[in-house]
DNA sequence: TTTGTACTTGTACGGACGTACTAGTTCGAG
DNA sequence: CTCGAACTAGTACGTCCGTACAAGTACAAA
């Protein structure tokens, strides 16, 4: 239990639990009673510290985006060490598809951005910051198409059992970073 | 309003109802008061017609679905009737991706299939149907990492103010529908 | 016409929710 | 020590929800 006098650790403890339940559940799934429960404070606690539910969610949907900036960054570096070549990040992507919490919070930001234009800033980071990574090795184009199957890999790895398997990946991502735009008109 | 003794076209148009607000809003959004609100009836039909609110919502999931299977023919009919080619298939989903209702569809069945695994199968059926339909004019891998990509361009489209651009989705088309397993190994 | 079944309609109950609020507690500044 | 601000904790209010239900209505079959 969250000790008594802790302020920012209570505050800490309940973002964390909520960021959790929302991934897990989704951002409706959400309710100060379930984030009291969950980090052992009581009710009162949950609207001391937070405005309103929805001040809640979307400071809850903060941690998540930070640690998804993280992640973000340990795949930038994950990237360069392997030059851009297709053999390594279709390796790099297959063990970042095996993450199922961390695809599940991808598809929480998405799923919250598609129903409310506000938090839509927060969904665009992944794929934007995917193109940014992979420009270094293929035109603009290409990197965001990379950028956009991947995208459509952790879809289709969240819906199915079997996940995309690795020689497909690096079909794809071959196919897709090595070309540059048609030069007819 | 809808006539007083048609059990049949009450059904259907709390159905319709519904599946239009769990487009717009979301699974979770759905009420009987909602529906009846609507759809106008009184609550009480929104009960006597389903055993519970679970029941109207996948049944009304199965009206979506069903939309969504139809739009996949004549997809389907489309592409064979440009031959699967990248321009061909280019433009005709710069025409798919500008109605945004559709998208906001696809990514209900989506997000539905991500936290209810009963679901997901509704949620499979728009890559599976397309990989078959791109599959007569590549192999079976080049097929679904184009599905792949086409289904991330979805959500992109759903999460940006101006979709990608029809140049860029002839290029990934044609690096994607164009090739072959690597043969190393 | 009678009757039974399918359908209609409004209301009500119990529960979960967001949020407000009050009384109590802690602790550092003066 | 004093005291006020920050924090704790429990409770309660009003609302909305899923669902149950009773009383009424229409209509097809007898």
């Amino acid at each position: 239990m969250t000790s008594r006098r802790d302020p920012e650790g209570r505050r800490r403890a309940m973002l964390d639990v909520a960021a959790q339940e929302m991934i897990a559940n989704g951002w409706e799934a959400l309710t100060h009673r379930r984030v009291a429960e969950l980090a052992q404070v009581p009710l009162g606690a949950t609207t001391y510290y937070f405005d309103s539910l929805d001040d809640l969610r979307t400071s809850a949907l903060e941690v998540v985006v930070a640690q998804a900036d993280e992640e973000i960054r340990q795949v930038a570096a994950a990237v360069h060490a392997c030059a851009g070549s297709a053999e390594g990040l279709a390796a790099l992507f297959t063990t970042y598809l095996s993450d199922h919490a961390r695809l599940q919070a991808e598809s929480l930001l998405y799923f919250a951005g598609v129903h409310q234009p506000e938090l839509r800033p927060y969904a665009q980071r992944w794929v934007k910051g995917m193109t940014e990574i992979l420009s270094a090795y293929a035109t603009h184009e290409a990197a965001q198409a990379t950028a956009l199957y991947l995208d459509g890999v952790i879809l289709y790895t969240l819906l199915h059992d079997r996940p995309v398997d690795e020689r497909s990946l690096r079909m794809a991502i071959t196919a897709l970073m090595g070309t540059s735009l048609p030069e007819d008109q």
